[in-house]
DNA sequence: CTGAAAGCGCTAACAC
DNA sequence: GTGTTAGCGCTTTCAG
């Protein structure tokens, strides 16, 4: 029918394209949209028979709420945004996995903020939350200056993961940096090194900064002295680590051993000390930090401190359900324990 | 003031808390809120001087456009969905940083979506797009059947990128697999190899299927013969790469080179035969797929195809780009190059 | 237990 | 060049 009409064909064809609205099952399962929205929303409201009859009708239209209105109305997105300063990292990509878990679970939707570490794009992703796209936010970075992450605090909900700032009232999951510092270098003095070098992450971040004064604190305990011609700062990155290495058998200056921020930089540094003809552990005593999946697989093995990644994900998703549900805004700070795993790398396993 | 009121000075407070709207800076500027809404869409339109005026009152009332609104308004929210079998997989995150950093470029935000290779969690994210809370999607998996997908295509944009499916009319951004695996096997086999092993992905994807293909073809090409028992399953993964060279090794079939189907498991190989005291490349002769960072570092380094990976993620990103402007529904397909890296693992090198 | 109706905050067609 | 106004599709009082 209507073949005699190509304006109503285009009309049949639209009405049949057209999108489902919540008055279309209204209308066929003869109630109100209230009684539509109370079936999707709070079906206990609504006798049995209507809301079998409403679920027909949604069945049979194949109804697809319109989210945007819902959260228009609501003013409640159900999503969450998370800003990563490198995604190809993998200690980000399983902490991520954290939180994708625990908001799965709590039928939170993540979007995922790559800054790249660039400052700006941080400062771009304050927007997203403040225009209400998302109901919250996780920092696995923490660049952006205190008084404007302390502004942020006091109206939205914020959690700051991995990373941290001293003085920023934000929630925050963290490990213990200095005392994982601590931890791996004193495995490496324990070991008999008395010249231990140290490449650290970029000196922005307070967690390379802790680190790095763990590593200071361990040996000065020690009775022993820091030789700041044994310090390099590396970018997390396994050029830095292969860079920053080659730097330091190039000074001449002499050293049995090797505390790298993170993983991947120790493996560039087992690299460098390959290229060069050191052997590790032999000649040099190497331990790394995060416990990646390749640290393990690695030849030799990589001994480093393990931190639990997922964990501190679901840990943060956590704290920020919480903070979105609360009214009055929280501070709560959780850390999470690291612990030394003996690989082959220092030398300590034969 | 009010201090004598305790009721007022709440009222007060809710009034700073409370959000500023396009009507307030409207009537701080005395206009109305159209002329607002033409500032921030098409500045052009509006007299310099009306402009500058309602600039200022954003400024001073710190506006904030609800998003929300204007796309539940202009029924687009310029967000799209990636959905990923596994975030962690590096190859994964590199495309999803091609998506990144092209859909940023055009004013896109990226929602990920993580199905853990689980198919229900990938038919859930289908409603994300039904739901019309983004504009398009790109599926780096493709578990889903034809027929869902083609209906899918059909209403939405959708492109699949990395995975891809025969029998579907989506567009679809990818590597030749079939091409690349002959060139791996191949190569192993110019270096004078007879029996040369293989452990596959995961066999329900195309993308294994056709890298096994791809070996087969070469295999046969050179005059040999496919040999079921060199031939294992595995997931992708360092565990399956190691498990399955083991199984490989405690057949007592010979073999003297083997094409893993992707780097992490050609690692994962390598670390199996250094546990049975095969040296790699002189006892085993090793190419993997990928060439992910660790390829160039691990020793020995790894001989590998390399495929574009933030490339097919940009690429991707502009595909549907392009579908979700166009009215008609695109099934572009693009194939990207690899091409072969040679290291030590495969034994060319010296 | 259900319906009517008032918006959520914004955009865009139409009027002036 | 600017204002008026009618929605976008849904939720949620308030009545009945």
């Amino acid at each position: 029918m209507y073949t005699e009409c190509n304006r109503l064909q285009i009309k049949v064809r639209r009405e049949e394209d057209t999108i489902v609205k919540m008055i279309d099952v209204a209308q066929l399962a003869n109630v109100s949209t209230a009684t539509v929205s109370r079936v999707l929303q709070n079906p206990e409201e609504v006798k049995e028979e209507t809301r079998k009859r409403v679920l027909s009708s949604i069945k049979q239209l194949n109804y697809q709420p319109n989210v945007l209105a819902r959260h228009l109305r609501k003013n409640k997105t159900n999503t969450i945004l998370v800003v990563v300063p490198n995604i190809l990292n993998t200690v980000f990509s399983h902490i991520v996995g954290g939180i994708e878990h625990t908001a799965s679970k709590n039928n939170f939707r993540v979007i995922l903020g790559n800054s790249n570490k660039d400052i700006n794009k941080e400062y771009d992703f304050l927007n997203v939350l403040k225009q209400r796209q998302v109901d919250g936010m996780i920092l696995l970075s923490a660049q952006m200056d205190s008084d404007t992450l302390n502004e942020l605090v006091k109206e939205y909900s914020v959690v700051i993961a991995s990373e941290y700032k001293e003085s920023v009232n934000a929630a925050m999951v963290t490990i213990d940096n200095i005392k994982s510092g601590i931890m791996a270098t004193r495995h490496l003095l324990r070991l008999g090194h008395k010249q231990v070098a140290h490449i650290s992450g970029p000196l922005s971040n307070y967690l390379s900064k802790d680190r790095f004064k763990g590593y200071k604190q361990a040996i000065i305990q020690q009775g022993l002295e820091v030789d700041s011609d044994l310090i390099k700062e590396g970018a997390f990155t396994l050029e830095s680590g292969f860079d920053q290495t080659i730097a330091l058998l190039n000074s001449n200056k002499p050293f049995s051993a090797l505390f790298a921020a993170n993983d991947v930089m120790a493996i560039g540094a087992i690299k460098a000390a390959k290229v060069y003809g050191v052997r590790v552990p032999e000649d040099l005593a190497v331990v790394g930090f995060d416990n990646i999946g390749f640290s393990s697989v690695f030849d030799p093995g990589i001994t480093t401190i393990a931190q639990p990644m997922t964990e501190m994900g679901n840990k943060a998703m956590e704290l920020l359900l919480k903070s979105m549900k609360g009214t009055e805004y929280r501070k709560e700070r959780i850390m999470l324990q690291t612990n030394l795993i003996i690989r082959e790398s220092c030398g300590a396993k034969k």
